[in-house]
This record gives C-alpha cells, structure tokens and sequence, in this order.
DNA sequence: TTGCTCCTCACGTCACGTGAGGTGGC
DNA sequence: TTGCTCCTCACGTCACGTGAGGTGGC
C-alpha cells in the first residue's frame, strides 16, 4: 500500500492529478485510512500505468473512461488506438489545411485583397455610410412569386446542408423545380442556427421528415454574391448598409439561394460560386 | 452604426463573443447609445474582419492582442501569420510523432510488454508487496564517497536539463570526472520539479550561476535502469517496494545518475540507456 | 512541540455559451 | 400592453494548479 505522495513518485502523476481522478471516478485508491489518507495497492498502479499510456496519447478525462469501462478484461485497448490514431490523422489534415489558407492569405495575389480591406479603413468618418471602396454588389427589389417548397429545418451550421439536402433530393427525385436555398430565421450569427433548407417543386411533395409547403408571396431586396461562402458577410454588410441608407425595414427569413454551389462529390472553385440574397420587405 | 445584433450578422461573430472581445479589449464598440447600447461602426467592421482572419488561424486572444497592437498599420501582419505558421509545423510534428508512439505500442512486439502489464495485474492478493513478475532490477547499498560538483538548482522537468547541462560543461571543461547526475528535492512527482543537476568534478569550479560544493559521503540503495526515461518510473517503484519491504528509511535527496544517455546532438537509442538510482538511507 | 504528510474546500484558467432577470422604445 | 432588442450579472466548461486552513502521528 503506496500513500499519494508515493504513489505520485512511481506513476508519474502529480498528487493533485491523482485526487482529480478519484473525483472523476477512473483512478479510485483501494483504500482509506483511519485518518483519510488513500492508499494505493498494485492494482492500483496496474490501472495508473495504463492511464498513463492513454494520456500520453491524448485522452481525454471522458475517453478514459470510455476505454477502461470496456477493455479492462481484453485486449479491445487497441481498438481504442486505432480509434484515436485516425482522429489524430484527420487533425493533421486540419491543421495542414490552415497552413495552406494561411499560405494563400501570404501570395501576392490575396495581398491585393488585404489592401483594400485597409483602403476602406482610410474611410474615418464615423457617420459615412458606405458600403466600401470598389462594392461590386447591385441591388434589386424584386416581386417574388408564390414557391412550392420541400424543406427541412434544423438547428445547425450552414455546412450541415449536405446531410439533408441528399434527403430532400431522394423525395423529391424529379420534381425538383429550381435552385435549392435557406431560410435563416436568427436576427444575429449563430454557430448553431435555425435554418431551413428548401428545394423548389412542382408540385407538393411530403415525405419522412420533409415538409411540403407554398412558401407566400413577398417583396425583397435581392443582391448577388459571386466567390466562397467565407466572404458572404461582405455581401451581408453592403445590403444591410444599403436598407439603412434608404430607410427600408426588412423582415426574416432571409434567403439565401444557391445558383451554383459546391457538388454532390467534387467541391469546384469556391471563387465561382454564385449566391443570391433575398431579404423580404414590407410589400 | 449597426447595434450588437446586426454587426454580428455581419461579422458572423456571434453577439457573446463581440462582447467578450469588449470585455478582453480586443474589439470596443465606438460608441454607446443611451440606452446603454453597444454602436458599432465601419472601423470597428474593419478590424472584426481582421481579428476574425486571426481567429480563423486559431490565434488565442493573447496572440491576437499582441498582433492587433503591432499591426494596425504597416503590413508587418505577415510576420504574426509566419509565427503562427511555425507553430502550426510544430504541432503537426508533435502529432505525428503521437501517431509513431501508438503504431509503436500497437507492434507485436510491445504487446509483450502489454501483457507483462496484465499479466501482473493478476496478483489481486492487496497484501501481497511484490515487485512484479519478471522484475528485473538488483539492489545494492554503496557507499558513496563525497563528490565535489558543479552544479545548477532550477526548477522545472527532467527534459530541460540540455538547457543547462552546456552551462556548466562549458565553465569545468576538462575539470570533469565522471557521469552527471540529477538530484531530486521533492516528496512527490511534479511537473515543474525541484532539481539540482550536478557535475563531477576533479578540483571546486565554479562561474556564472554555477555553484561548486562538495556532497557528503552518504551511504544508498542503488539500482540500475537500463531503457529510455519514460519507464523510471518502474525502477522507482522496485526500489520503494524493496525499501518497504526490507523496513528501510530513506531521505532526499535522490540521485540520478546517467552512465549512458542521449548525446548533445544525437539521441541514440533509448532501450541503450543506464541510469543509476541511488536513494539515501540512514547510515 | 515542531515538521511532515495528508485532508478538504474554494478559486483560477480559456474562450466563450447558457440562462436569469431587467430595461427602453415601438 | 405585448414583443423585441438589448443590458448586466452569475455560473458552467476542461483538466487540473494554486493557495488557504486544518488534522494526525512521530
């Protein structure tokens, strides 16, 4: 029977490290003494040392516990590794990709991009209202058409699109009629938003988790957004700026169709995507 | 001037996290209503697009207080993004070589170490003080006559030794006889540990924070770990379970000594490495 | 008694998210 | 008045580290 500070020096775990794992349930000593103290035995340490080699890989205090529920007996620890070594591959790729998105902010040819950004902030006229130097966005009010929709909402990130608009497009197969786009809901960013994906129809059609709707007539104001969905709040700015200086008052959702997006499989060039946004109205 | 709501559609920051950045200073709204509302205008949309590039790089608030205070102006943002890019390098290797480590333990042949560990996991008898099966460390007890040393106290991991060790070489130069040691002052493991590296010497030096003393002749329980220092900790826990048993008292500090370790340059293979353990007893 | 090892709170870290409870203008 | 947008606390997260204040056995 080892004491904490003991038990500290032959695991390589801090006393303090030790009472949290007691705390958390995954290290718990054998036994107390009279006066409190823990004591540690061999199985004890037996469990230490292979807590050790899953924080050396990386485990969290909740995958530890995953793990030692399930493999204190056989030999399934490997599995865990496996199971850990890939989320460590797909976090290498993560990371290499920022590395490349922070190359591409360094080339010359995104440089002009960063200037301009520095141009505008030459505009130190806290009650001008421009929508910045070199706005590329027109706007347009449009009289929008009743829409039969088949849509999904959800609280996600607008990234989510992929898992549902693949259900949408099996029921509605060919009757799809047009772009497919998003309502937002939120009057303020959200990583977790309240969207709702919508493909166009001919007719109404219904199916597991789809609703068939007609979404009403209304008037917008319409701008187009042409490049990667990184930027899109640019777009947002010059049509909020643009409702502000004409005094128009506008309404949610906001629409957001996709012209030309990224595929089912290949991605294509950001820089050639095409989003229009409609923001509604009063009629 | 756009309120908290608008300005985070803008921004895609969500309006917790605009007023964080408030509260760390990274971000103040140039005006405040009467209301007591937070006013935000173009400038303060310059610089969130900035500080949403920085956040997109995965600075931290403190990274980006630095960048933001140096690079307001000239375009000397480049040299941040390359310091984070390094970083970024560096922890990609640091993962990498996690993976190495699990592909290691993965590898048949540590599987045996692996089933050493279950195999003693057997002895479920609490009472029983064993070193574990196969143990295969032999216990002396010496006497070790007194050493004069060059040595540096720090505090901090065993790892940063190399920051010194070149120190105190440098000031004894051909002064020096025998393996260097570490001497361990705390009753417990620690991260940031309390040690004393020491030089053998053949006449007192010192220099630059380098203190020359004699230790004193002390008499100690010795053993020898022969393998790469992330398995001291077994050694440790053979010689306290043989201190135990044998009803010895031992007192600080211990000493570590490296008979063969990684060179200055190279690190050779760690299975080669002896180290030898010597605990104080009562004389 | 002093010194030592241990004990249990309680609070801090990092970058926000999640309520609770309240205010001001339409 | 109701509904809306905003406000300011206060507390939670993750894996411990850092004290503070106290106890029991030599």
């Amino acid at each position: 029977m080892y004491r904490i500070g003991e038990f500290s020096k032959i695991t390589n775990l801090t006393v303090k490290t030790l009472r949290y794992y007691e705390e958390q349930g995954i290290l718990i000593p054998s036994a107390r003494a009279e006066n409190d103290y823990r004591m540690y035995n061999n199985k004890d340490y037996e469990r230490a040392q292979l807590i050790n080699t899953l924080r050396k890989f990386d485990f969290s205090i909740a995958e530890m516990k995953d793990t030692l529920k399930n493999c204190e007996n056989s030999e399934d620890l490997s599995y865990y590794l496996q199971e850990k070594k890939s989320l460590i591959k797909q976090n290498i790729l993560k990371q290499k990709s920022l590395m490349k998105e922070i190359d591409h902010y360094l080339s010359p040819k995104s440089k002009e991009v960063n200037s301009m950004n520095q141009g505008s902030s030459q505009v130190d006229n806290e009650n001008t209202q421009t929508t910045g130097i070199g706005s590329k966005y027109t706007f347009e009010i449009k009289d929008i058409a009743p829409v039969k929709v088949a849509s999904i909402r959800y609280q996600g990130s607008y990234q989510e699109v992929g898992k549902y608009i693949g259900t949408i497009y099996k029921a509605v197969k060919d009757k799809a009629d047009g772009a497919p786009f998003n309502c937002y809901y939120d009057n303020e960013y959200k990583e977790i938003a309240d969207i709702e994906l919508c493909v166009p129809t001919k007719v109404l059609v219904s199916g597991n988790n789809i609703t068939a709707k007609q979404l009403p007539r209304i008037k917008a104001l319409c701008t187009t957004h042409i490049g990667g969905y990184d930027t899109l709040n640019v777009a947002y700015k010059a049509i909020f700026d643009y409702i502000r200086e004409n005094n128009i008052s506008y309404m949610l959702p906001v629409r957001e169709i996709y012209r030309k997006g990224p595929g089912m499989i290949l991605k294509g060039n950001p820089d050639h995507y095409v989003t229009e946004i409609l923001v509604p109205i009063e009629a």
